[in-house]
DNA sequence: TTTAATTAACGGTACGACCAGCAGACCAAT
DNA sequence: ATTGGTCTGCTGGTCGTACCGTTAATTAAA
C-alpha cells in the first residue's frame, strides 16, 4: 500500500551524477575533475561528501585521486572485478581448484569462439607470438608471452565480458600463486610440451577448425593440472 | 636501483586491518563496529578517515551503515561483483547477445559439473522445483523457479567462483531486460517446452550423465536464444 | 503494567583550519 | 644555456568541532 521513504545519501546523488557523466562519454580518460572545494560549491554540499563521494568513485576504479593535483578520470580496466572476486574467493575459503576450473570452462570456450572470429590483424600478432615464443630462452619472457597468447585469445572472442571475467580471474590465479609462494616448475620437457600445444592452438584457430582449437586449449589445461599435480 | 617512496593513505591502513578482522573471521556477519567516534580515538586518527575508510568497505559490500544505530558486517553475496560488471557493460556499449553468450558457456558446464557433484538433497530440491513449476499457473512463479532451478545447479558445482560470476551475469542479465523494456514473451507452447527441456536437464543429472546434461542445458538455450530472436 | 516522554548514542553533514605534495614562474649561479 | 633554489598558489589529505535526524534504550507518567 505504502513505499517506504527512501532517503538517498548525498555522496550516492554525486556518484549518480558524476557516473552518468563518466558513462555518457561526457568525462573521458585522463580528464580533471574540478578541485574538491569547487565541486563542493557547485553540487552545494560540504567537502566532506563531495570526498566520501570520490572516495567510493576510487575504489570502483572510476577515477584516480593524485595528491597535489587532483582528481582525475581512470581508464577502467577489469580491475575492477579483481578485489571483489578477491574477497569473494577469500570470503569462502577458495582453492586454486576452484580458480583452475572456471578458467579452463571460460578459455576452452573463448578459444573456439575465437576461432569463429579472430581477425586477420590479430591472428598475424598471434602466430608472430608463437615464434618469439619459440625462441625465448629467458623463463620470465616466456612467462609474459603465454599471458599475452591466451588474453589475444580472449580478446578475438569479441566479448569484453569474458574478457573481463577472464582477465580477472587470470589474475587472481596469478596473486594466488605468488602468495601460496606455489611455484609451478617448469622442466624442459614440459617446456617443449607447452609450445607443441601452444602451437597446436593457433594453428587449429588459423583452420577456423573451432572443435579442434578446443580440444588444443583443453589439452594445454590437461598439461597445466597435471605440472601441478606434480608439484 | 632506487624504489620510489610510497605513502599508504590512512583509509587504505584502516581498510586493510579491518578486512583482515572480517577475513579472519574475529568479525562476523553482523557484528557490529564500534562507533566511528571510538574508532577515530582507538586507532588515533579523526573520524573523517574513518569514515572514509567505512564509505569504501560499503561500496566494496562488506559494511552496511544503519543511521541511528552503528556500522556492521555485512553478509557479501555475489552483489559485489554485480557493479563493477555493470560498470564494464556500460563502459564498452556491452549488448544482450554478450552477456547470453558467457551465461550459456558458464551455465551449460556448470550443469555438467553439477551432474557428477549433486548431492541427492540438492537433487531431491531440484526434483521438488520441476514438479513446483509443473504445477505453476502464475507466470510470476514460474519464473522465480526456473531461477531457483538455474541457481541450485550453479550452486551443486561447488564452485562458488562459478556461482558467483554466474549469479552477478544473470543479475546483469535481468537488469539489462527490465532497462531495456524487452519482455521475453513466453508463449503457452514455449512454457510447454521450456519445462520439458528443464526436466531433461534434471533427469540427465539423475543419470549422472554429463555430456547429456551439457547437450539438455544447451538445448534450454537454444530455446531461449530462439524465442529472443522473434521478439 | 502499559504507555508516553526523555535521553543517549549513532551515523550524516557541514565548516574551518592546517599540512604535504605538486607545478609553474622566477631568479641566481655555474 | 642549463642547473638548482626559492617562492607562490593550487591540490588532495587530515583534523577537530559542531549540529542534525534517526534509533534504541531508559525513564517517567498513566
Amino acid at each position: 500500500m505504502f513505499n517506504p521513504i527512501k532517503s538517498e545519501k548525498i555522496y550516492q546523488q554525486i556518484n549518480k551524477q558524476i557516473q552518468d557523466l563518466i558513462l555518457s562519454g561526457e568525462l573521458k580518460n585522463g580528464d580533471k575533475l574540478p578541485g574538491e572545494r569547487q565541486l563542493a560549491e557547485t553540487f552545494n554540499v560540504s567537502r566532506t561528501s563531495i570526498r566520501e563521494s570520490i572516495r567510493s568513485l576510487e575504489i570502483m576504479g572510476l577515477i584516480e585521486s593524485r595528491p597535489g593535483e587532483g582528481n582525475f578520470i581512470k581508464d577502467s580496466d577489469s580491475t575492477i572485478m579483481l578485489e571483489p572476486l578477491s574477497i569473494m574467493f577469500k570470503l569462502n575459503n577458495g582453492t586454486f581448484n576452484d580458480i583452475l576450473e572456471i578458467r579452463i570452462i571460460l578459455e576452452v570456450e573463448a578459444a573456439g569462439l575465437a576461432a569463429q572470429r579472430i581477425s586477420s590483424e590479430d591472428l598475424e600478432k598471434l602466430k608472430s607470438l608463437i615464434k618469439d615464443l619459440e625462441y625465448s630462452k629467458n623463463e620470465e619472457h616466456s612467462v609474459e608471452i603465454d599471458k599475452e597468447i591466451h588474453y589475444l585469445i580472449a580478446h578475438a572472442t569479441g566479448n569484453f565480458l569474458i574478457i573481463t571475467v577472464l582477465d580477472a580471474i587470470s589474475s587472481l590465479m596469478t596473486n594466488f600463486i605468488t602468495d601460496a609462494r606455489k611455484i609451478i616448475v617448469k622442466n624442459i620437457n614440459e617446456q617443449g610440451r607447452l609450445l607443441k600445444i601452444h602451437k597446436d592452438v593457433v594453428e587449429a584457430i588459423c583452420n577456423k577448425d573451432v572443435e579442434e582449437t578446443k580440444n588444443a586449449m583443453q589439452r594445454h589445461f590437461d598439461s597445466v593440472t597435471e605440472s601441478i599435480e606434480n608439484v
